[in-house]
DNA sequence: AATCCACTGGAAACCTAGGGCC
DNA sequence: GGCCCTAGGTTTCCAGTGGATT
């Protein structure tokens, strides 16, 4: 590691070691903060798997943030090592379900991960097979290579058909399916309500054993903060920073991300400035930095027909004086106005409702449905969740399509000027 | 409490891209 | 190379719905 050290930060003033503060990295165990009883529960149900019996089944729930993957990724390394002393051979399969969202995706890339072709002679090509083809050779795999697996899905709530895979998956022993390895699933989610639209069998499957990963409290962000803080060099925090960093991002979710992100934009500002030190007021221009930077994230994984729904919905939302939601008929007529400024294909109205509900989905979007009254139909409200400039500014970043000043055609008081335009589109579609 | 209608969202049909198999 | 299959995204179709007004 020590080799590897970056010659172009030898002049850095501010960091050590700045990898630390990516949420991606992966701390010794001490340095897993407030989450001793998750840690010891988790490792209760996969403790079997150490002798090479079947491990249980977990479902993991909390919001982003609260240590969920950080500490389910831990525990199978550890699992893996502990394992091999005793002869055990462990594998461990981690799934981003956001990235691998429908059930031949999943059961590909569990396979893939898992396989190694040179022992099975089985191959996991992209696509082009049957769902059950995949399975079968999943299986195939499993039996060959290894006596116990462990199969993270995370962001489970992403996954299309989470019934077949959650019925599927857990049940493979007593299906018959493989014969001498022994499969664990954890299904990892930060929507509470998801687990009651799993269906009964998925439920019973994985829901006997849950475990709650609470916000962090600021003292804990404190703390986590504290322990990472060798990311800097000696002397280059002022005393307040932490604590200060900790409270603001305590008071909105208890998010360990967004508390890192502060702190290293904290850094990042300060660097830019050309200063030697990191002060509570680079914290502050952090905290703005790293809510755009989350947005930014979310948007990455939205398609360009979403990006220009959200953005006409900003456009909407900016050129309202009052908190007033917007329709979905506006939203419509005000995305096909932007398409038609960045050419492209024009989505139909139907499909335009879908990628809203998706943007509910994803708490970038509120929405609520509507009765307008006698004779009068009903309709749905959106609204934003964050502050339409900082979306604006993230939706800007993310895509490069220029759309300059639209004004909403239509007086704001008189919304049957937005049906009739919404009306015209539909007949020549 | 009954009415009314534009809008909603589920379901099916359709289209396209990508890959396996012979 | 040609045929066949599937996944995933989209459109088309339509029964159901919400709630102010009668």
């Amino acid at each position: 590691m020590e080799k590897n050290r970056d010659y172009f930060e030898k002049d850095d003033p501010i960091f050590l070691n700045k990898d630390l503060l990516q949420i991606s990295h992966l701390p010794d165990g001490e340095r897993i903060i407030g989450r001793d009883e998750q840690l010891s529960n988790l490792a209760n149900v996969l403790r079997p798997a150490t002798k090479g019996n079947e491990p249980n089944n977990a479902f993991v729930y909390g919001k982003t943030g609260t240590g969920k993957s950080l500490c389910t990724k831990y525990l199978s390394r550890q699992l893996i090592d502990t394992a091999a002393s005793n002869d055990v051979r462990v594998g461990f399969a981690y799934i981003d379900c956001l990235q691998d969202s429908t059930e031949t995706q999943v059961i590909q890339s569990i396979g893939q991960v898992l396989n190694d072709s040179s022992n099975t002679e089985v191959h996991f090509p992209g696509s082009g097979l049957p769902t059950s083809e995949y399975y079968n050779r999943l299986w195939t795999v499993l039996d060959t290579l290894y006596d116990v697996v462990i199969i993270i899905l995370d962001e489970l709530d992403k996954l299309t058909d989470v019934d077949n895979v959650l019925r599927l998956l857990p049940a493979a022993g007593e299906a018959e399916k493989i014969r001498h390895c022994k499969l664990g699933v954890i299904g990892i989610s930060n929507k509470t309500r998801f687990k009651q639209s799993l269906g009964d069998r998925a439920k019973s499957a994985l829901c006997d054993r849950e475990f709650v990963f609470p916000p962090y409290d600021a003292e804990e962000l404190c703390a986590i903060l504290e322990a990472r803080s060798d990311a800097f060099k000696d002397d280059v925090l002022e005393p307040e920073v932490i604590p200060f960093a900790s409270a603001l991002a305590g008071q909105e979710y208890g998010d360990a991300r967004q508390a890192m992100d502060i702190l290293r934009f904290s850094g990042e500002i300060a660097q830019e400035e050309n200063v030697s030190e990191v002060r509570e007021s680079h914290v502050e221009k952090a905290h703005h930095e790293a809510e755009k930077n989350q947005l930014h994230e979310l948007m990455q994984q939205l398609t360009v027909q979403s990006h220009r729904v959200l953005r006409s919905l900003v456009i909407l939302d900016q050129s309202t004086r009052s908190d007033r939601p917007v329709k979905s008929t506006e939203v419509y007529s005000m995305y096909i106005r932007v398409s038609e400024q960045v050419g492209g294909r024009v989505l139909s109205q139907r499909r335009v409702r879908d990628l809203l509900s998706e943007l509910e989905f994803l708490e970038i979007v509120e929405q609520r449905r509507k009765g307008a009254g006698r004779g009068e139909g009903n309709y749905m409200e959106n609204h934003l969740l964050d502050n339409s400039e900082t979306v604006l500014e993230a939706l800007n970043e993310e895509s490069d399509e220029i759309v300059s000043n639209i004004q909403p055609a239509e007086s704001l008081e008189n919304t049957n000027q937005s049906n009739l335009v919404s009306k015209n589109n539909d007949s020549d579609s």
